[in-house]
RNA sequence: GGGCCCGUGGUCUAGCCGGUUAUGACAUCGCCUUUACACGGCGGGGGUCAUGAGUUCGAAUCUCAUCGGGCCCA
């Protein structure tokens, strides 16, 4: 068997990515002996580049879904693509040098459709080279018929139930993009803006928004107001434009802000739609679709909204009306996608119902890992004050499914039989109740989230001929769509399904450039997977991942991270490679405890540890803990002590010492390939091909053996340990080589094996019993803090203070004899035993030998 | 303005339901070719655990305040 000396990446990666059966990974529909666990994987809005952020993401899945897999779980890690959206309709419009006006609809989706196609292949690749085991069976694509048709349909059932409904109501707009957009889509950013005190028709207000003046439909003041209480009930008439509006009183009012007297907009911000809705107001609509002034703006009609307030500003002052302009900072809403200010504009949209108790409730239901993240949705929750507006005035994406009868203006929602459908081009195949047969299409399209809240139903089986699975098992995201994605598919699994739709919900943090900063293109730290693949590999990637923050914090990706994982896996390699070196004739097969030696059986002890350590991280989502524990456990334990003290028995002659070893470095390499295998698949794969039949990623983890872990075990072998590292540092100390040998060794304890000690140390080694020619000489006394202290409370720190104080000889007298006593303030008290410890130093008498002392077993060294 | 998270050697971090000398990695310094590995081994230096107060026999750990950083929301 020759096995190269160095580990590359770049052969052993792409050969087992090549290779690799993906039908290993396929979610089995029909399987019900196996638990299912459905994972609700996030869908990446196809942009062409599966960056570092969902890399991490699905580094964190990857890792459970393997695990989940080798501890027997019918696993599902479906793939998903949530295609419809602004920026592709942009990146089309970019390509192809032209508005999407220019071009018939239909053209222009089949382009943003061919581009998205071209974008996911290009994902696809990347996370075909990161090594995921996703369940390609299983993947779904927002823009093709199978899924919208699905989107479309849950429309129809939400509308059935009464949860959606069309109205004239105040939405978020984004007058650059033309259309509504939902809260969530609202960005704020502190600006400067100038707050302009009026006189209004005898009263002042102070009003940041002058260029409402038009729309402005009410003046308000608080009815406490000494000031002014008496106006409430009368009408003033508006600057410039001359309409008699009511002055109204409401406690909302903020007397010490600005003038204590605030005009009613509609709309200047969400403060005026809540007092129109209370007060019944009237509706003056004095901006357009467009961001333009509308007619009732007279003379300033048709300037954009900036024009129009610069204009009016001078008329104010030119007419004496405004009197004073301060400076005030103010959060303005912005739209996510162009960063133009919104404007909040009366328009008819479809909605859908917000049952904020019904998603308190679900989200009760739910684990939320980090536990704190829930309170995010809780927040969020608790200040939804308008319904979800989910039509967009937008071309790519899910037509809704509604036609208008052009004789009686009714709305025909489309029949799920009919779907998928596009209103646009078809025709209902149905008359309207009026008998009318001649239609108008509804031109708005769905909310791309409306397409992706439905993502839990989807994997579960939802409309399918499977069984349905819901709830899934996971739902994998980062905190940054709490508020959107976690909140909608709460909100869409409990309408259409009335269930949670996951059993946990894990968070991850944001990958930070190196420094420190969130990884964008502007501040140019941006970090491809791509690129670390090439210039290190996958696996080192993946272990970056694993290792470089624990799952919720936001986690910095760092160059040197990835570095010391290629090393890991270089040592790794090393401990692999010696390892087969000596199993080349072994056939292996489980041995009897008793032909073990100490040495080996230390080793599984501490293997049997770390399986059952890792598999404890692993259940908790502590993949960093998880990662660390195996490379200690790799790095320290197995190549820097037991490696070196079974050389011996590996090289020689002894065949029943020879087999122990061999059995004990199977049964390790056979543990850490399958305990590899979710961080570093294709190296666990390597290592494994040789020592087993099949893909690693199809078997079972490693299961804990409780009577191999054994205190007294790992006593001895530490003592072992520590006598063959404490050689190897006596021997560096004084220049000797490592394989040199001593004239002899003599240890004053007992031992049953010193077969590795003297391999270990190439010296004679002879164990004596009693007492060595030395004397121990008592130097310092050691108080035991976790005895003393919550057994004498108040008097502890005297009782500390006077031991260490005392002659060190007096308490190892005392402490021979059974009790230590110390006098504190004129008591005299006597301690246990186990209160004091002495620490001793083992002077030589006259001979030319040094002393080690390890864990205060004497042992002698005679160069 | 409200809420949440976080301040530990030069850098990043573990510990955080209190207990002797604070974990590890990277960096740094010194020594070593040793029948797996110099991408290695052995050893060293480097910390008032942000600051201040409190609770306690005892605080990195619990409480409060202050300062600083980040995130979410109004």
């Amino acid at each position: 068997m020759t096995i190269p000396k160095e580990y590359d990446p770049h052969i052993i990666e792409p050969k087992w990515r090549d290779s690799w059966d993906m039908s290993m990974y396929h979610f089995n529909w029909k399987d019900n002996s196996r638990p299912q666990f459905i994972i609700d994987t996030p869908p990446p809005y196809p942009t062409g580049n599966f960056h570092i952020g969902n890399s991490l993401n699905w580094c964190y899945i990857d890792f459970v879904a393997r695990y989940k897999r080798m501890c027997g779980f019918n696993v599902m890690f479906p793939q998903g693509w949530d295609c419809h959206g602004l920026p592709t309709e942009v990146k089309v419009e970019e390509i192809h040098g032209i508005t999407k006006n220019e071009v018939p609809r239909e053209e222009f989706r089949n382009m943003c459709r061919e581009l998205t196609v071209g974008n996911i292949e290009k994902m696809r690749q990347t996370m075909l080279n990161l090594g995921f085991s996703t369940d390609w069976s299983n993947e779904f694509v927002t823009m093709e018929p199978e899924y919208y048709s699905k989107t479309q349909r849950s429309f129809r059932q939400m509308y059935d139930m009464g949860r959606l409904y069309q109205s004239e109501h105040p939405v978020n707009w984004c007058p650059r993009c033309e259309t509504a957009i939902a809260f969530a889509e609202v960005e704020y950013d502190a600006r400067e803006t100038k707050l302009n005190f009026l006189h209004f028709d005898g009263l002042e207000i102070a009003t940041t928004r002058p260029e409402l003046l038009a729309a402005c439909v009410a003046v308000v003041i608080n009815p406490e107001d000494d000031r002014y209480k008496q106006h409430i009930g009368s009408t003033v008439k508006v600057p410039l434009f001359g309409h008699e509006v009511k002055v109204i009183g409401d406690e909302a009012v903020d007397p010490s802000f600005g003038t204590g007297v605030v005009m009613i907009c509609t709309f200047g911000d969400k403060q005026d739609v809540r007092w129109w809705l209370e007060h019944g107001l009237p509706l003056r609509k004095a901006i357009d679709k467009q961001g333009l002034m509308t007619e009732i703006a007279g003379k300033y009609k048709g300037m954009t909204i900036p024009e129009c307030k610069q204009a009016i500003i001078e008329d104010l002052k030119n007419e004496g009306y405004l009197y004073e302009q301060k400076s005030l900072d103010q959060n303005v809403g912005m739209c996510w996608r162009c960063s133009t200010p919104i404007e909040i504009l009366s328009e008819r949209q479809w909605f859908i119902k917000i049952p904020n108790d019904e998603i308190a409730k679900a989200a009760n239901e739910i684990e939320w890992l980090p536990e704190y993240m829930k309170v995010r949705l809780d927040n969020w929750n608790n200040t939804m004050e308008w319904d979800w507006c989910i039509s967009r005035q937008r071309l790519f994406a899910t037509p809704i499914p509604v036609w208008y009868c052009k004789e009686c203006g009714e709305a025909m929602v489309a029949k799920e039989e009919w779907m998928p459908i596009d209103p646009t081009t078809q025709q209902p195949p149905e008359a309207c109740k009026c008998g009318c047969t001649e239609f108008e299409a509804e031109e708005d399209v769905l909310d791309t989230w409306m397409d992706s809240s439905i993502t839990a139903l989807h994997v579960s089986g939802w409309l399918t001929d499977h069984e349905m699975r819901l709830p899934t098992q996971l739902r994998p995201q980062g905190h940054d769509i709490i508020r959107t994605w976690a909140f909608y598919t709460i909100l869409r699994s409990m309408a259409i399904q009335g269930k949670r739709p996951w059993d946990s919900i894990l968070i991850n943090g944001m990958v930070l450039g190196e420094d420190g900063h969130k990884m964008s293109k502007s501040l140019g730290n941006v970090i491809s997977p791509e690129e670390v693949i090439k210039d290190y590999s996958a696996d080192s990637f993946r272990q970056w991942a694993a290792i470089g923050g624990s799952p919720g914090s936001d986690v910095m990706f760092r160059w040197k991270d990835v570095v010391s994982a290629s090393r890991f896996f270089a040592k790794m390699w090393s401990i692999y490679r010696f390892s087969m070196s000596h199993l080349e004739e072994y056939e292996h097969s489980e041995i009897d405890a008793s032909e073990l030696k100490v040495v080996d059986k230390w080793l599984l002890s501490n293997l049997n540890r770390l399986i059952a350590s890792v598999t404890d991280s692993m259940e908790k989502y502590q993949f960093d803990e998880a990662f660390k524990a195996v490379r200690g456990f790799t790095w320290d334990v197995l190549a820097d002590n037991y490696i070196e003290l079974v050389k011996a028995r590996l090289y020689g002659e002894d065949e029943a010492g020879k087999k122990a070893s061999r059995y004990t470095l199977y049964v390790a390499i056979d543990a850490l390939s399958r305990m590899l295998a979710p961080f570093a698949p294709f190296f666990a794969e390597e290592m494994f091909s040789r020592i087993g039949d099949g893909s690693v990623h199809v078997q079972a983890w490693p299961e804990v053996c409780d009577s191999l872990i054994d205190e007294d075990v790992e006593k001895s072998g530490e003592f072992i340990k520590e006598i063959a590292s404490n050689v190897r540092r006596y021997k560096s100390e004084h220049g000797m080589a490592l394989n040199a040998p001593l004239e002899k060794i003599e240890i004053y304890g007992s031992l049953d094996d010193l077969t590795d000690v003297l391999g270990a140390t190439n010296s004679p080694v002879e164990m004596i019993d009693g007492e060595p020619d030395f004397e121990h000489v008592p130097v310092n006394v050691k108080p035991n803090m976790g005895m003393i202290g919550p057994k004498f409370r108040g008097q502890a720190k005297a009782i500390i203070n006077a031991l260490t104080e005392a002659n060190p000889k007096k308490i190892a007298d005392e402490l021979a004899t059974g009790k230590v006593v110390v006098e504190v303030d004129g008591q005299t008290i006597e301690l246990e035993p186990e209160c004091v410890e002495i620490e001793k130093e083992v002077v030589s008498a006259g001979r030319a030998v040094d002393v080690l002392d390890i864990s205060g077993v004497p042992v002698v060294i005679i160069r």
